[in-house]
DNA sequence: CTGAAAGCGCTAACAA
DNA sequence: TTGTTAGCGCTTTCAG
């Protein structure tokens, strides 16, 4: 095992007969600027690419007070939304030739505000905040240390702040469902799952009231069952409801995929013609869910250009509070054939 | 916009009375060896406390010439293994005061060369690696920089590697298959998906072999349909099979998710009754899979041990090739109420 | 167009 | 037990 015999400028500098801050030009770009004759600029990248030299991030950061890192905080990486925004982001990164971060912290305020100390003490160029729990407090230590910040999925009375449009979005998804025109849908269609104090699911809710006042009626308090996000809970409460009715709603809208996995638990017992008598929608969206035996109506978050927006606020370095909504999209599962009556 | 005074030691060290030294040991832990008195230790932690100081930890890892970044290269982020296999990486990370770096790199050996030419350039403690393209280009490059490294989910021959136990995991979801006892399952049963050429796939249909030889079976080479990872060839191959066939397979296992997604997208097509007469198997795990209409047997992945296995190697700074398997584990979903015959 | 030299903030010998 | 000092490898004035 050999020592490794770390290179540096001043090596790559004597075998190519310039000097050390004639090389660093050379090799970071800024020769342009520095007006180095090409010539001489190509001797010297020729010699760095033949003893493979590679610069000293650490070295570089630590002169510039910068490090060429950005950072994401957020809840989780096994989750299909957060998953997405973290793919996103890494092209966002990529494009911009830094490397991304990406630390999940459980909804922790404790990981949070350490991992963004820590972060800040790498000289990170920007952080990109998505669910955080202590939003307030982060985005503090940011402006501390003067790091360009932004959130994501959340809004932000400190930061601009770049949010899906839960109001519009579910508006759309009710309006579909509604569209399908199944007999009492108008009063009978029934809003699933969500805690009725937070941010995302109030919007979303007023969304759902939306739609169905633009067809005349007001949402009755036994169409709204904000049960909480967890799985088994929005299972419980819809095998509730089927009690109750003594069958499913006309329409069903569920308000996350947790929720639309508890649904399915209940749904999965029951007849399929009692199935069959509800049209089903869902915030979010899941490939799976595509493939259930009835259709499902879905909105997707469109997470690239939720990312892509934040990212503009960071480029402009802006950090003034701001909120932008981005649309999500709709999505229609084509009926399974077997459902199809006629047609061609 | 206030020009942000930055802090160092020298500043602490005045304040306190102390010196520089003094201040870096009873700020980063080393003071017990450097045996500076407990007293003085509290009294500039409280200083730096109050100022508000924290570490430029770009100038301490340019001296130590380590970072405390630990780097993983992955193909997706949008993936439910490799998102589980971050998610269980960053907890290990955590727990060494390590700074996870998850790069994702669309299986692009040029990327991939890229990401950690530049971690690498960060001095990055350690890296994993989960289903490279590139896997001896990049261990080259980690032996090159003296870098300890280890592979996960892909075995190799130039460095520690990590692997769920694919055989195994096959044999046995197909003996689980098996002991359904559906009538000329044994005959009958087909492995659907992959790419034979690959590592995994090979090592599956293997294991596929062996549980049906344990029934004195030699799999006939129509059992075998490896179309490919993607969703719609395992589709396509499917409904091909069904139209062969007038009928499912008693039994069939499917080679991964995207394959069971083309799958379903085919069943939903055709009457329950034809469903009902097979019985289905997955390689990995996908919860809304637990929620078909039809149960799914499905083998996971066991992320958290794959990733702990690694990092063991890490820990013990090994370099020579080794191959570690690590059993997945069998997820049998509760029947459904509706068809449970009897029992109580 | 190129080189010399200072210094980013920290740690680790070595002295005291 | 603590302080002094010399770099880690790079970028960046400032001279030439």
């Amino acid at each position: 095992m050999k020592p490794t015999p770390k290179l540096t400028i001043y090596d790559v500098a004597r075998r190519a007969g310039a000097s050390p801050s004639t090389v660093s030009a050379a090799l970071n770009g800024t020769w342009k600027a520095r007006r180095i004759r090409p010539d001489t600029v190509k001797r010297i990248q020729a010699v760095a690419l033949e003893l493979g030299y590679s610069a000293n991030l650490q070295a570089r950061g630590l002169r510039k007070a910068r490090s060429g890192l950005v950072g994401m905080i957020l809840p989780a990486h096994d989750n299909r939304f957060f998953s997405s925004l973290s793919q996103a982001f890494t092209a966002e990164a990529r494009a911009r030739d830094q490397i991304p971060v990406i630390v999940s912290t459980q909804r922790d305020p404790e990981q949070e505000e350490d991992a963004v100390r820590r972060l800040v003490g790498y000289a990170v160029d920007a952080m990109m905040f998505v669910g955080t729990t202590a939003p307030a407090a982060l985005s503090a230590q940011c402006r501390e240390a003067n790091v360009a910040h932004v959130f994501v999925d959340q809004p932000s009375t400190d930061a601009p702040s770049v949010v899906s449009d839960n109001v519009g979005g579910v508006r759309t998804l009710a309006s579909a469902l509604l569209e399908r025109a199944r007999p009492g849908a108008v009063t009978g269609m029934v809003f699933l799952g969500g805690d009725s104090g937070l941010y995302a699911t109030s919007q979303r809710i007023k969304g759902f009231r939306e739609a169905l006042a633009a067809h005349g009626h007001t949402v009755d308090d036994s169409q709204i069952l904000a049960c909480g996000y967890r799985r088994l809970d929005a299972r419980d409460a819809l095998a509730a409801l089927y009690q109750r009715l003594g069958g499913l709603p006309p329409a069903l809208l569920v308000n996350s995929i947790d929720c639309l996995e508890g649904a399915l638990e209940f749904l999965r017992e029951i007849p399929d013609e009692a199935i069959a008598a509800c049209d089903l929608g869902v915030w979010d969206h899941d490939p799976l869910g595509d493939l259930w035996r009835h259709p499902i109506l879905m909105v997707r978050q469109r997470a690239g250009a939720l990312v892509r927006q934040a990212y503009a606020h960071l480029d402009r370095r802006e950090s003034a509070p701001s909120l932008t909504l981005v649309t999500p999209e709709l999505i229609v599962p084509p009926l399974p054939r077997r459902l199809r009556r006629g047609g061609r």
